[in-house]
DNA sequence: GCCGTTTTCGGCCCGACTGTTTTCAGTCG
């Protein structure tokens, strides 16, 4: 039997759904383009979810009906179909590839074939170059240059964004368009309004009566270096840093519409629109109208002005951007059960905060100060422990002497009336066989016991599991740092089975943490909403190593409002008294384990 | 090909911009 993985089911069903674009073929794009995209969301390997439940199972998957259900099945089994061989035969081009141009899409792929036989990246710039596409009907000299400059681009290989790293360029360029006469609204929307872990493009919305103006000072910003599309209304340019960045103009009385519109996700905004036409409405960016019973003309416009207005108009509670991702959502807001998510600016502290002692950039005590300008009332000091070798990890000996600096400065601040609270603490590293890398008497001296693996990434799924739930059995432990171990586009998570270690750490009181630095955002969405619903507990940490780095718990708590966390669950919320209370009330294990 | 709180048949989201064309198909979000 293959082996196939989610990656490569939806790499062929979403190529079934190109190939069948090529040929006309009607509403079968679309259903093949979902199960992909569904797939894509899925949690568990679609093969074992075979294995267990057979077609019926496959079945469960949203959007897989009898006839996509047959065809999952045989790649299953054969890697392919015949239906989907078929297809490719006729046009037998790198897909993948030529797609991912800007500006190609399956009928023009189909003439590039066709006519000059077309089938991947290098003959595609090759025959560009040679000024052979400019002679195709319907193509022209604009067309060839607009695809020899997508091929430099992908040569680049940028894909998506860092939120953390769009941040700042996304406040400028805000900026310069508020400035601009007669502008009402400037708001960004898209992934980056609903707080997304990467932007893959910049979405802003203007409000004004001309949007002439704001299109000159938008195209001519420094910060642009090609323009991709200009008109009164729309235009897209493709900035400096690499990423691209779209300007819409609308109406005053459009812009609630517009902003529902433009946050998307584009999932979501399906569905609404679906329930909009079952009310007799026709939702665009323009607004909510009403529909001529007969005739398809559009009547007034019931609403627009305001998000509000729009989802009252559906018959809907408004929900926050972070939960638009049609995952549920909807029927939350149909049914009055939206979660009151935490609120931006409520955590009061922060547990996971390196120091000079380690690989931090600041001392014990600058690190504080930072924390209580930052508004923080308390931080715990975790630094790496010996196992660390690189980052000089602290031993038994040295945690002792920083335990009595974190004294010191503690008296220094309380002297000064600075009001933050340094906890000791530590990121203690798991080591291969679940063991700790400090004696649980080191551990015994401090506020705060967080662990994490550092090493022995590439241990089976079982392994690390066992090593992990091994870990987190020792009763002295009170935190689980970054649990997956992943960086953002640039290392995958280690194999582990979240769903028993969150079963685990709800059994043995133990918090999940919600890494906020950007890179990592560790527990990501999934795996926080399954933590909330199985009860864990969980903190949100900056993870800094310098003074700059509190201000990233604002994007943890994003990540924790997009698995739909509440401030019941954030423990550091809590003030600090309350907060070491709760994590002692956390171990029920205590006497399980004969503390 | 899928789906059902008006449906097991008849629908399937919607509009802006581009380029090449002379009225619109293709792409994108």
């Amino acid at each position: 039997m293959h082996q196939v993985s989610n990656h490569d089911l939806v790499r062929i069903l979403s190529e079934m759904a190109t190939l069948y674009d090529m040929e006309g073929v009607a509403f079968k794009p679309r259903a093949y383009e979902k199960v992909a995209e569904h797939i894509e969301q899925l949690d568990r390997e679609v093969t074992d979810l075979y294995r267990e439940g057979g077609v019926k199972a496959l079945r469960t998957i949203p959007n897989v009906g009898e006839g996509i259900a047959y065809h999952i099945e045989l790649i299953l089994k054969t890697g392919t179909f015949p239906e989907y061989e078929k297809y490719k035969k006729r046009v037998p081009v790198k897909l993948d590839e030529l797609m991912g141009i800007g500006g190609l899409g399956p009928k023009s792929i189909k003439t590039l074939y066709a006519r000059l036989k077309i089938k991947d990246l290098s003959s595609l710039e090759r025959a560009a170059r040679a000024g052979k596409i400019a002679k195709l009907a319907r193509f022209g000299e604009k067309s060839q240059e607009k695809i020899l400059k997508a091929i430099e681009f992908s040569k680049k290989g940028v894909g998506r964004f860092l939120l953390g790293a769009v941040e700042p360029l996304v406040r400028t360029i805000e900026e310069r368009l508020r400035r601009v006469p007669d502008v009402g609204h400037v708001t960004t929307a898209g992934s980056y309004r609903r707080r997304q872990e990467t932007v893959g493009d910049i979405d802003i919305l203007v409000t004004a009566k001309n949007g002439k103006r704001v299109m000159e000072e938008f195209l001519n910003m420094p910060e642009v270096e090609t323009v991709l599309a200009h008109g009164s209304t729309k235009s897209a340019v493709r900035l400096k840093s690499g990423i691209q960045c779209d300007v819409r103009v609308v109406p005053e009385e459009s812009y609630g519409a517009a902003l529902q519109y433009f946050t998307g996700s584009k999932e979501h905004d399906v569905e609404l629109r679906k329930i909009a036409i079952k009310k007799g409405f026709k939702l665009n960016e323009y607004g909510v109208f009403k529909v001529g019973a007969r005739s398809q003309k559009l009547g007034a416009r019931v609403a627009g002005r305001t998000e509000e207005e729009v989802y009252r108009a559906l018959g809907l509670r408004v929900m926050e951007p972070e939960l638009r991702t049609a995952s549920g959502e909807i029927e939350a807001a149909r049914a009055g059960k939206l979660p009151k998510l935490i609120l931006y600016g409520s955590l009061r502290g922060d547990l996971q905060v390196q120091s000079s002692w380690t690989d931090g950039n600041n001392s014990i005590e600058e690190m504080a100060r930072a924390a209580a300008e930052a508004g923080l009332e308390y931080i715990a000091i975790t630094d790496h422990t010996k196992g660390l070798a690189m980052t000089r990890g602290l031993d038994e000996k040295r945690l002792l002497q920083q335990g009595k600096e974190i004294d010191r400065v503690n008296a220094e601040l309380r002297m000064k009336n600075v009001e933050c609270r340094v906890l000791r603490g530590t990121e203690c590293n798991i080591l291969k066989d679940g063991k700790l890398d400090l004696t649980d008497a080191a551990l015994k001296t401090l506020d705060i016991v967080g662990v994490s693996v550092h090493s022995h990434f590439n241990l089976s799924e079982r392994e690390q599991t066992e090593r992990i739930i091994r870990a987190l059995k020792n009763p002295l432990v009170n935190i689980l740092f970054h649990p997956t171990g992943r960086k953002i586009q640039k290392r995958e998570p280690y194999a582990v089975d979240m769903s028993k270690i969150i079963r685990a750490a709800v059994l043995y009181g133990v918090a999940l943490e919600i890494n906020a630095a950007p890179e990592r955002l560790d527990l990501k969405d999934t795996h926080i909403r399954e933590a909330v619903e199985r009860g864990a507990k969980l903190v949100i940490d900056s993870d800094a190593h310098a003074t700059a780095h509190f201000k990233w718990l604002d994007f943890g708590i994003s990540q924790a409002r997009r698995g739909w966390a509440t401030k019941k669950e954030v423990l550091n919320t809590l003030s600090c008294e309350e907060f070491l209370k709760a994590l002692k009330g956390l171990t029920p294990n205590e006497i399980r384990h004969g503390m």
